[in-house]
DNA sequence: TTAATTATGGGGGTTTACCCGAAGTTTTAT
DNA sequence: ATAAAACTTCGGGTAAACCCCCATAATTAA
């Protein structure tokens, strides 16, 4: 018998999974998931052998959810599934302890497949996964380019800086206000060019504004 | 009795709804696509009352599949199904013809609803989709209103020099681009700084990036 | 036909932004 | 536990942006 925890915030994707699961006899789903602190919170009362874990969860990411489980819970086994064949989400995953990936237009027999393969130990991934990866692997110089310009993560004293200077404050301005130097304010904004890849602060606020970067 | 097609590329999801559909009485499952043409060729040959219609769909946008069916089959419905509650998606496949829009984190319940909805011939959004579009229109009005009664007229050159502003130019590659001086172009900047009342050239793009004036 | 705006440019100056480097701290990974 | 990477913090120097003064021809509006 495999418990299996479902973490999914799509209720129809979810309810979907349930119904092929429920048709195996050494299947059981234990519970499911909506976000990614309610799968925290049930592995610590629940007896789980296999997450089938979202990597695009709201509140946490999948991603985080899964190196939690993977300090924390190391006898459940996750299976990622995501809409998404992205090499960066891939990898990232599966440094974190993911045992298999696999897409969410996969067929009913594969995801049965995949299932007892994760649950035994082992490492699954769906064939155009596998591609993606290989791919990854074989141009690494184009995939850390893709995903460093798709991307970057910046620091929170980055964000502060990048939201200052978008409202149209001097260096020195924002220096006051954060109480700090100068250089210390052109030393973030040199940090933010480089990791945006713009020439000035125009392009900042140009990148930004695109991806919403100016509201949280 | 509704007669459902289901058109989406992702099997689990399919499952997910063929498997709540099949609860209710008045409801039947004529088929399943996986992509834009099948759907196409499928209400050629059958009858089909509602079509629950992915916009992401492989081969053919759901959205040309809309503007396909409303042409040349008046008689069938569509609800519109969508991971992603944007906007541009909504209002789009809204004039394409589609009756109703629904997210796929939508519950059991409210699946059902809207497909009575939508097969009764009457209009259906989910409570999300709505406050989106709600928030489009205000956006939309506040621009408008903002751009005819606020917005000051700005010169082709200023237009041109803004535009390239934007996109990272300095002023002697701008003045370079357009075989002027780069006192001139210092000037035309000026103005946009004096009629947009901005404090330098971040300010300039902001503006015109809220205000779309970077297209034509 | 005036008057206003636009497009073009210059001289000269102040402020700001940007580049190179670097040290101490914190976070992350092995 | 230890090494590597990233973050936060600054200084010095140069290129660019911004500001104020000004001026002339062309276009447009009143």
């Amino acid at each position: 018998m495999i418990n299996i925890l479902i973490a999914d915030d799509h209720t129809m994707f979810v309810d979907g999974m349930e119904s092929i699961l429920k048709s195996e006899p050494d299947f059981f789903v234990v519970g499911r998931s909506y976000d990614g602190p309610s799968v925290i919170e049930f592995l610590a009362s629940n007896s789980v052998d296999l997450v089938l874990l979202d990597v695009n969860l709201p509140g946490m990411n999948g991603i985080e959810v899964c190196k939690e489980i993977n300090a924390n819970h190391t006898d459940v086994k996750v299976l990622a599934i995501s809409m998404f064949n992205e090499e960066s989400f891939v990898s990232e995953i599966l440094n974190h302890g993911a045992k298999g990936y696999i897409l969410k237009n996969t067929g009913r027999d594969e995801l049965l497949k995949a299932i007892r393969t994760v649950a035994n130990g082992e490492s699954y991934f769906s064939k155009d996964v596998t591609e993606t990866i290989m791919k990854g692997l074989m141009n690494q110089r184009k995939a850390s380019a893709k995903s460093a310009a798709f991307f970057p993560k910046l620091s929170r004293r980055e964000k502060e800086v990048l939201k200052l200077i978008a409202q149209e404050f001097t260096t020195q301005e924002i220096a006051d206000s954060l109480f700090i130097s100068l250089k210390t304010v052109e030393s973030h904004r040199s940090s933010l060019l480089s990791k945006l890849n713009a020439r000035n602060s125009v392009g900042l606020v140009r990148i930004a504004m695109e991806n919403n970067l100016l509201e949280g």
